[in-house]
DNA sequence: GCCGTTTTCGGCCCGACTGTTTTCAGTCG
């Protein structure tokens, strides 16, 4: 059993300490002794078989016993004692907002509610208000709550469209019948929160295609001869869509969509369309092709020009990695490995600061220990250049944490963590001051959004962009799936004001390094290419550049 | 449950916000 499972497990405990416990220390000895797990550097069941468990920091005669009993045995009794306490699907209600443990322990307690369904009837029935901690005013919040989590359940990020849209193609590959498919839709255009994935089926005998389509997906409705709805991994809806192979190239164009795109290439394409593929479409047609990201509307269309998009090939090396100096879950050397592997030539380590206390912020003498670390490191990962770097608050007055000190650090992604609802002005004025600070090199995801969760806090995009662009601050694409953030809505007016942007992973693992990559699907969608991409440039130039800013201060 | 030590219990615990309270508890980042 590896230490992640471990630290899973001992998490799962907390949270159903937590729905019993009315003091929060006993769950927190086992969050922190999951933590501690994490952060281990050796594998966890050497460490049962060397007895040296209990010099952990956080594991004692307590926690210790349930981690030998699930290394050696690949279960834990408490937990199972724990699970048969409470129905399962009981943490399925933390998906209503402002609703969190404790409260759901006391509406388990006092009135059995263990699912979303129940807990509405009992909101509605007037029963919730009247429990202790709860009132008229929280019983109206579970209720718009309940709204909420519904409406997210019917949509999904962008990434579990292309999981479920690969998933599929490959299954199809297995019927004979079937001689291409390709996945259009939202998700070949790459939108960030999609409601279905689409499929576009080449076959010359669809009726004995969609008799097949039962072995892939289950509730399988057959609306027309070429349209076939059903459900993939029990929640994500799939479209397929059937043609001939000689119309393949126009049912994926208008299957990806948008029906604006599609209707209004069709109305400036010839009469013949027949074309098996897309490229076959637009050559036959005489336009020159729109990648798919661009075909939100039918602006596109219009152009002269194409742009050059950005290709994940371009990016030489990345910004904001997080490490386990702070919330990272990966070593520095892990990390760095990591960006080495995917062929950077150069990687800036940022941890949290000090402010951003839950997320184990590091005071300057634990920077000054993650540095030391790096030296080491990036020694053995030569060619590799390592920069030294801090994703650093802005503090709700707009100045920096860390203050004078940000001068340890080769570069700073500035951030915003705290104080979410200030209004548009408070938080414009506060990200322009910290703008105003010559040692912030990128503005960290600029609303803090968390997509199908909450909504950025506001902020006034041209008065930001302009800064940014007077002071030569680079504006980070965080290409975390769940931010996306810039939005790709906004990227040409940026470029246009000015503003050179960075894509960066803000990786807490060595598998979210690949975030880079859906970075790359905002700038595309956003019409944005290499040029305008700090991190496209070389080491030499990269090195330079952050080192002219330094010096400037 | 863990830790530390004024050696065997008491403290652990960031800060804003909201709603429930009438001084605090729960949630969130």
């Amino acid at each position: 059993m590896d230490n992640f499972t471990v630290a899973r497990v001992l998490d799962e405990i907390a949270h159903y300490i937590q729905l019993s416990e009315t003091t929060p220390f006993k769950s927190r000895a086992f969050e922190r002794a999951a933590r501690s797990v994490e952060k281990l550097e050796q594998d966890v069941n050497a460490l049962v078989a060397s007895h040296k468990l209990l010099d952990t920091p956080g594991i004692g005669k307590g926690i210790g016993p349930v981690i030998e009993e699930l290394v050696k045995s690949g279960k834990s009794s408490y937990l199972e004692e724990l699970r048969a306490q409470y129905p399962p699907g009981i943490f399925d209600l933390l998906r209503v907002p402002n609703l969190g443990l404790k409260k759901i322990g006391v509406l388990y307690e006092r009135l059995a509610i263990t699912s979303i369904d129940e807990l509405e009837r009992a909101a509605k029935d007037n029963l919730v208000a009247a429990l202790p901690g709860f009132g008229a005013k929280t019983q109206q919040k579970i209720l718009q709550g309940i709204e909420f989590a519904r409406k997210r359940e019917s949509q999904f990020l962008l990434p579990a469209g292309l999981e479920v849209g690969e998933l599929v193609r490959e299954q199809l590959a297995a019927i004979e019948e079937i001689e291409d498919a390709e996945v259009a839709g939202s998700v070949r255009r790459r939108l960030e929160v999609i409601r279905n994935v689409n499929i576009v089926i080449a076959t010359r005998a669809p009726e004995r295609v969609i008799a097949q389509l039962s072995r892939i997906v289950a509730d399988v409705e057959v609306i027309d001869e070429t349209t076939v709805k059903g459900i993939a991994r029990s929640e994500v809806p799939v479209v397929f869509h059937l043609a001939y192979p000689d119309q393949f190239g126009l049912a994926v164009l208008r299957a990806t969509g948008t029906r604006e795109f599609a209707e209004a290439f069709e109305a400036k394409a010839g009469r013949d369309l027949a074309a098996r593929n897309e490229e076959q479409l637009f050559e036959k047609a005489g336009i020159a092709f729109v990648e798919p990201e661009l075909r939100e509307n039918a602006d596109e269309l219009k152009r002269k020009k194409r742009p050059k998009l950005i290709h994940p090939s371009d990016l030489r090396g990345t910004f904001h990695v997080h490490t386990t100096y702070s919330d990272g879950r990966n070593s520095v050397a892990e990390m760095l490995a990591a960006a080495r592997d995917r062929g950077f030539d150069y990687c800036g380590i940022s941890d949290h600061s000090p402010a951003a206390y839950y997320a184990g912020g590091l005071p300057k003498e634990r920077v000054k220990e993650q540095q030391a670390d790096i030296a080491r490191e990036s020694k053995k990962l030569a060619p590799l250049r390592v920069f030294r770097g801090t994703e650093a608050d802005i503090l709700p007055d707009g100045t920096m944490d860390y203050g004078d000190d940000l001068d340890m650090f080769d570069f700073v992604v500035a951030s915003i963590h705290s104080r979410f609802q200030m209004t548009e002005d408070e938080m414009t004025e506060r990200i322009l001051t910290a703008l105003d600070d010559p040692r912030v090199t990128i503005l960290g995801h600029l609303t803090g959004r968390r997509l199908l969760t909450r909504n950025g806090y506001l902020v006034n995009y041209d008065r930001i962009f302009d800064k940014c662009a007077e002071r030569g601050v680079l504006m980070e694409i965080n290409g975390n799936p769940q931010r996306l953030d810039l939005d790709w809505r906004h990227l040409r007016k940026a470029a246009s004001r000015g503003v050179m942007f960075v894509i960066n992973p803000d990786a807490h693992s060595v598998r979210e390094m690949s975030h880079v990559i859906s970075g790359t699907w905002v700038a595309r969608k956003g019409g944005i290419g290499a040029k305008e991409i700090f991190n496209t440039r070389g080491v030499d130039e990269v090195a330079e550049w952050l080192e002219k800013r330094a010096t400037k201060v």
